[in-house]
DNA sequence: GACAAAATAGAACGATCGTTCGTTTTATTT
DNA sequence: AAATAAAACGAACGATCGTTCTATTTTGTC
């Protein structure tokens, strides 16, 4: 079983003698909320704690206090996108069976999911071009967050090659470069450029790539 | 001849008697020189007129006097960029015969930029992230040279089809599609992963993109 | 060398930012 | 209901930002 980077630790609330849960765990969750959707717009560097005090009709402190800086802050939006990805895209995927069926699966739902952040964006891609030169422990966060899905992306290539769905000599390596190439492309052409059609093309770049790869039938 | 958008106009300067040479035109290439090298570390937002000050050790007010404002510095790097990405990639190419050693020569000559810039950063890269989402003259500028680019890479393969060293029903924009996919998976893995062997893997992928589309020798 | 124009400096502005602090309000527990 | 802890507020600080203004220096021309 293929496992994506544990979960939340909740260093924030020392929480010695809780056992309901308190009122601030809820408006936490909502501030990360409202922080997903400022940071998948501005990118993580323009996640501002004035501008989400004010979308949740808060006082600045008042938003500070629950994540004590802003990097962590930050951090606590990545691993919550992190979630979202894996429940959205991983999760789905991995109930398929494997080969084939389990990869086209997880382009499947990364494609759709890039579809529906060309009008919001993605913290993946904006966030390592906005962290490619900073090194700190945000950076570190979304390295580990990337390189985790691209190490389930690769098993999921590797276990088709084993299933016989594709040729036995397939570099997954390769093949999930390929892939993630074709991802960014479209985040790229759809995004920026506002290129009608690019789903398409990564469609169908996805098929030039597993045509290529596809283990000759046995007839 | 394929043409790359006009080049400066230089709209700054009134400039009514100058028939010599100013000192004011050294500097400010000098500034920009210096404003390159930032904005391919920081991004284009990252490009701050103090930092750039303290840099040239001028006054913040001397380096904004040459600009007129921040927004016209980022725009005037943004036809820096384009300049020198012309002269580096696609002058020499054009020199090359048509077909596919042209195309070959413009995605040797990338990709080898694009090497060098995993330590520098690349203004297109992460400019079409930070500006994907924010409309102006600077997004415009912007996704006006990488349109061009992409119109020039096009036309190559184009050349290539009809010279008869691609299969005929090459489509010139899902090969262009591609290709950029490849160049932004080296421009992540290796620059924000840190990944090796990632120049290896995009010049792989070339090739076998042109394996699929290259047409069957005449034997 | 004198004169005009261009280039640079320096100080100050208003705005925004993350952060701190002391206080007050709201929840939770006893 | 009283006591205690958690949560939210509001004001302020120091830093940085782009920008403006006026003064000063440097440059190019006669």
């Amino acid at each position: 079983m293929l496992v994506l980077p544990v979960d939340p630790v909740l260093k924030t609330a020392p929480r010695t003698k809780a056992r309901t849960a308190h009122k601030g765990q809820q408006t936490r969750s909502s501030i990360l909320d409202a922080a997903l959707v400022l940071a998948a717009q501005k990118g993580l560097e323009g996640l501002s704690i004035g501008t989400l005090a004010e979308m949740m009709s808060m006082s600045k402190s008042g938003v500070f206090a629950h994540f004590g800086s802003r990097e962590e802050l930050q951090i606590s939006v990545i691993r919550e996108y992190h979630n979202r990805f894996e429940e959205e895209i991983f999760a789905p995927a991995i109930r398929e069976v494997r080969g084939l069926p389990r990869l086209r699966a997880m382009f499947d739902r990364w494609i759709q999911r890039v579809s529906l952040e060309i009008d919001s964006g993605c913290i993946y891609i904006s966030g390592a071009v906005e962290f490619d030169d900073r090194p700190g422990p945000v950076r570190d966060a979304l390295a580990d967050m990337v390189r985790a899905w691209h190490t389930a992306l690769q098993r999921a290539i590797d276990l088709a090659r084993d299933a016989g769905h594709l040729r036995p000599d397939t570099d997954a390596e390769q093949v999930a470069f390929e892939i993630h190439g074709l991802i960014l492309a479209l985040h790229h052409d759809a995004r920026f450029l506002r290129l009608p059609g690019s789903i398409d093309r990564a469609r169908r770049g996805f098929e030039h790539v597993l045509a290529r790869c596809r283990a000759p039938e046995p007839a």
